[in-house]
DNA sequence: CGCTATGTTGATCCATATCAATAAGTGTGG
DNA sequence: CCACACTTATTGATATGGATCAACATAGCG
């Protein structure tokens, strides 16, 4: 069996809003338990019919959250730095939803689900921060599920492009944090119209070079995605 | 102002997982505080990005949760007695992700979501009980997710099919519990594809006559739905 | 009993998927 | 460091699921 966490991880964790309530005793024998590996790219965490062993955390790196049926496969999200995942899973001792596994070399904590569970039971504190975060969860899948309901393909994209411009600092040129065939399974899309979704984009000002995009009339493509706080807020 | 709530409706939002633990004491605050309502069919009880001034507990009727953007809506989902709904919204403090309206003539109750918010931040029983209610809404709409992303609307339709056979009784005829135009919104449907969807269902032995469904070869139906827990079992 | 909303059917259109070919990266081992 | 293999991205041609439009039927409902 693998050592204990490293007493250095616990200030990223201890960070985390789930944690950050808690008292240090029962944080500290939370960790006890845990234990934090180093993972290569494209492995697998976890697969989704499983029982949920343990809480996630990722502390370095990236995560994608998959499910499949019947021979397909959707990209769910993507997880980064600090935060938990298959949080649901492990409160209701539930099989997980979806699957994960590691695109970059990536850090994760791992703390076995019961000893969350136990201190859920017995720490007031803990549960109520669990509904904050539970609470978001839930809100930010509903916002996924009206994207995919009310908007077409190209609208979507649009909309994540302007998303992605604000989390990386509303510059006019940006990265994409994702490969483009995960970011078309993330929007719903195949890649080959995903590629074609980026150049139906071009008139409303939305220019692409590789993973490199540049948005030369942002008002313009305002008007076209008309993103909602509703959908497009993950904030609130 | 409307009266307090009457008494007689007190053991069906007690027997509610959410209010079951509750002390008769804080139940009693919060049922001082709410009032109960009858309201015909077609009224708007909650818009979308309004903030949450209530908490919902529907006694009777039906209510259907929509959302809309630019134009367009979609049938989110249904809720039937006795369950809450907008949950999240209620215990973030913020605005509405989507509307509801009663479908038919509804009793419902309204508490106050300031005082679910006070009785959250003292009574740890009910913070407790509120995350079992909310990972179950958050793992529902993840299998909702999936089953817009990884199945075609004949999938679904099928799916949806078993899913209501197994609610109603696992007899071979059952009635459909929601108008067609609603069923098709909800499944992610035009009403012209859901029409066509159901004759596409006739070679795996589905009869549809009206609202009445009859499943003359569950099996082939089972071949073709290939429905998984993971999607389908909405107690898990 | 008619009016209006719902449901069905047919014709057509459109968005998106699929299939196929090519180009462009990316990583690996010699 | 380059050659090779392999994955990813793009582009074109085509197929198809599903939407839209239109006409009609039907069923609730006042």
């Amino acid at each position: 069996m693998i050592a204990g966490m490293p007493d250095s991880d616990h200030p990223d964790i201890r960070g985390l809003h789930l944690f950050a309530q808690m008292s240090d005793e029962r944080f500290l024998a939370l960790m006890r338990g845990s234990y934090v590996q180093n993972f290569p790219p494209q492995v697998d965490l976890i697969t989704e019919g499983d029982p949920s062993d343990f809480l996630h955390v990722i502390l370095s790196g990236v995560v994608e959250l998959t499910s499949a049926w019947n021979g397909r496969e959707t990209t769910m999200a993507t997880v980064r730095p600090v935060s938990t995942f298959i949080l649901a899973a492990t409160i209701k001792d539930a099989p997980y939803l979806m699957s994960a596994k590691t695109l970059e070399r990536s850090r994760i904590a791992l703390i076995p689900s019961q000893d969350v569970r136990n201190v859920f039971d017995t720490d007031s504190e803990f549960a109520r921060a669990i509904v904050t975060e539970l609470a978001q969860c839930y809100r930010s899948v509903v916002k996924a599920q009206k994207d995919l309901k009310l908007r077409t393909s190209l609208e979507r994209l649009a909309n994540y492009l302007l998303r992605q411009q604000m989390l990386t600092g509303e510059g006019s040129q940006f990265a994409l944090q994702l490969e483009k065939r995960k970011l078309a399974s993330f929007l719903g899309m195949t890649p080959e119209n995903l590629s074609r979704a980026f150049k139906g984009l071009q008139p409303y000002g939305v220019a692409v070079n590789g993973n490199q995009i540049t948005v030369t009339d942002r008002d313009e493509l305002l008007q076209f995605a008309r993103p909602t706080p509703l959908i497009d807020d993950f904030s609130i």
